[in-house]
DNA sequence: GCGTCGTCGCTTTTT
DNA sequence: GCGACGACGC
């Protein structure tokens, strides 16, 4: 093992181009690296870190490399590993979230809330956000929660507190102001976080704590940062603040592959880096070791139609290559019945990327594939963590973790059903308000809420006592047993048993699923405490759920198959109103965004592409007919061959055109 | 407190 | 055209 070690050491600069070793070896000061689609990003941010310590002596400890997903994290730590042995283990490697959740854990008390705090996701925002509508008495029909989910969600990446948030002179920016402060200061009643807030409160607490931020600034000289073209606003400033003593900042990303601007991600913050650090040193990675020529070709013809870029010129020793596949059907269903027979083809089913621009696209495709029997994963729809048991099941370690976690609490008072219904939630929740503590500790002074029945409240002492039990033994049993323990003693899958339906099966199956996770998670984490686990789940994304060993046909939306490659990719749904899609017809900064996300579906692919449109396709019970999507026709005809008589030379779409239905 | 019926929104992408 | 969730009645 150490001599593997040293060997690679050796070797750090021996495979890399000229751009890639000058990247890997720049040392102190900002540096831009511009890594096209297949240019070595990975393994130039790997190298890197390991010239940092090998050759520059740095110590481990002093570097923070930061990505998006969890899959890219484990990625880096993996790679390093290779190069570096244990002493990844001291570097700080992980995504955004986790860094600040991290940092947040061990210093945000000042903040408010306590190092136990729970992560909510959409689903807990938007429940807290409903409670305050009933509670607050806001009627009105039109003030959508999700919409104020939205409002609120984009002020935190923008890094606007609810007292700042801008008044348009509408009744509606009046209350998300007022339910964004409510929503704000339940938060901290229950000692929760939303994503959001991971961001937006650490870097609060920078600013309102020098001192602390000092700390981290002096640890961290060495910052590197992956997909830096997908950075909001809020995580922009924390970087800047977490690099404003070292200024060695290493940012890596694509302004083309920018897909995220909708989330809050200003493509502005990597257009400007120069700006903000005169000094920078800008390389370029532009040879591309994955795709053929053709394949380059094409994508680059689509996305020099867009303005906003720095521009390059990708190239590959892969001269050549087979061309581009149109395939026009007549509905989704030919469509799928079409891919399957390409499917087919193709021997080993895991080269396959099917990428559609809406989950929805997924379900014709899936009926097609389950029918014929090929065997297929899907990442994206509905996600593993937020099926129904499987929130139920957390919420009940949230509620051991954090006892304030009023909304994991009320989702599992009475699950499984155990007679606490609407009413008894009601008394509950006013006598924990009159005494201004929080519901759990409502329902351990039941004795004195008088509203209550002696059945009721006798039940909730039962639901207390063992609370109050698992409570404690969370420290002294491991996490898979406490798991299946608990969901022995609620009876939660005797409930299911005896459903004997197949909905009941499947989510016993789920269940089984969730305990064989919790063992690999004890398994393969040094950090096996209930709270690890809890959020790692929080911040886990559906790609991590991705097995590329498993030989199946992968589906998956194009937003999702990013930092992916496959032997064959096929880009589906390519028609006008759904890629691009129809909601971004009214701004060019979103078209283009379209135009990008095309641009990094073609680049998945390292030696075929097929491109698939529809006539017509189903929606709301309705059929749409619909138009071939303008990105094939940028495409440079001789590159395509197939149904390319069906793609006008030039689309018109005119006002008249019907996409409301999008 | 629980089951049934009706309404509404969904299908843009998600850390 | 369907699924989730809320209102309403028992």
């Amino acid at each position: 093992m150490v001599s593997k070690v040293r060997v690679a050491n050796e070797d750090l600069l021996k495979d890399l181009n000229p751009p890639q070793r000058e990247a890997v070896t720049t040392g102190e000061g900002p540096l831009l690296i511009l890594a096209g689609p297949g240019s070595g990003k990975t393994r130039v941010l790997t190298h890197r870190i390991a010239y940092l310590i090998e050759k520059r002596k740095v110590s481990p400890s002093s570097i923070l490399a930061v990505t998006f997903t969890n899959k890219a994290a484990r990625e880096m730590r993996e790679r390093v590993e290779r190069l570096v042995g244990s002493a990844v283990h001291e570097i700080w490697i992980g995504t955004f979230h986790a860094v600040c959740a991290r940092i947040l854990r061990r210093d945000g008390e000042p903040m408010g809330f306590t190092r136990n705090f729970t992560i909510y996701d959409d689903g807990d925002q938007l429940k807290l956000i409903e409670k305050i509508k009933k509670d607050e008495k806001f009627f009105e029909k039109e003030f959508h929660s999700k919409a104020i989910r939205e409002r609120i969600n984009g002020a935190k990446n923008r890094l606007i507190r609810p007292e700042e948030y801008p008044q348009d002179g509408s009744h509606f920016s009046e209350v998300v102001s007022l339910i964004y402060s409510h929503y704000q200061r339940r938060l901290q009643e229950n000692n929760a976080l939303d994503f959001g807030d991971l961001l937006m409160k650490t870097v609060e607490l920078f600013q309102k704590f020098p001192e602390i931020l000092k700390r981290y600034a002096t640890r961290f000289p060495y910052i590197l940062v992956d997909e830096y073209q997908d950075t909001n606003h809020t995580q922009y400033r924390l970087i800047q603040l977490l690099s404003s003593l070292h200024r060695n900042l290493c940012v890596v990303g694509d302004e083309d592959q920018s897909i995220y601007g909708w989330r809050g991600a200003d493509i502005q913050n990597i257009l400007d880096f120069e700006r903000d650090f005169p000094e920078a040193k800008v390389i370029r990675l532009e040879e591309n070791y994955r795709s053929t020529q053709t394949i380059l070709d094409v994508a680059s013809a689509v996305v020099a139609k867009n303005l906003l870029r720095k521009g390059k010129t990708l190239w590959t020793k892969r001269k050549g290559g087979k061309s581009i596949t149109v395939m026009e059907s007549f509905d989704e269903e030919d469509e799928a019945r079409r891919i399957l027979e390409i499917v087919m083809k193709k021997g080993r089913l895991r080269d396959l990327a099917i990428l559609y621009r809406t989950n929805a696209q997924s379900r014709a495709l899936e009926e097609a594939f389950r029918r014929m029997g090929v065997p297929y994963i899907i990442i994206g729809g509905i996600k593993f963590y937020e099926r129904q048991e499987i929130k139920d099941l957390l919420a009940y370690l949230k509620v051991f973790v954090n006892l304030k976690d009023s909304i994991s609490l009320k989702r599992i008072l009475n699950v499984p059903k155990r007679g606490i219904g609407r009413k008894t939630i009601e008394i509950l929740e006013s006598f924990a308000d009159h005494q201004s503590i929080p519901l759990y500790f409502a329902i351990g002074r039941v004795d004195e809420i008088e509203a209550l029945s002696p059945r009721v409240r006798s039940t909730l002492k039962d639901f207390y006592k063992m609370s109050e039990k698992f409570r404690k033994s969370k420290e002294k049993v491991s996490l898979p047993s406490l798991l299946s323990r608990l969901v022995k003693e609620t009876g939660y899958t005797t409930e299911l048993e005896r459903e004997e339906t197949a909905e009941a099966e499947a989510r016993l199956e789920n269940v089984a699923e969730l305990l064989i996770g919790v063992k690999s998670f004890t398994k393969r984490s040094e950090d096996t405490s209930l709270e690890a686990f809890l959020q790692e789940v929080s911040l886990f994304t559906e790609i991590d759920r991705w097995d590329e060993a498993k030989d199946a046909v992968t589906l998956m939306t194009a937003h999702n198959a990013k930092g992916l490659e496959f032997p064959t990719v096929i880009v589906t749904g390519l028609e006008e109103g759904l890629f691009p899609h129809a909601s971004s017809y009214d701004s060019i900064e979103e078209l283009e965004e379209e135009r990008r996300l095309f641009y990094v579906a073609l680049t998945r692919a390292k030696d075929e592409v097929f491109l698939t449109y529809a006539r017509g396709r189903r929606r709301y019970g309705g059929t749409l007919y619909t138009r071939p999507s303008r990105f094939l026709m940028e495409i440079p005809t001789p590159l395509l061959e197939g149904d390319v008589s069906g793609i006008p030379r030039r689309i018109k779409v005119s006002s008249s055109d019907d996409f409301s239905n999008f």
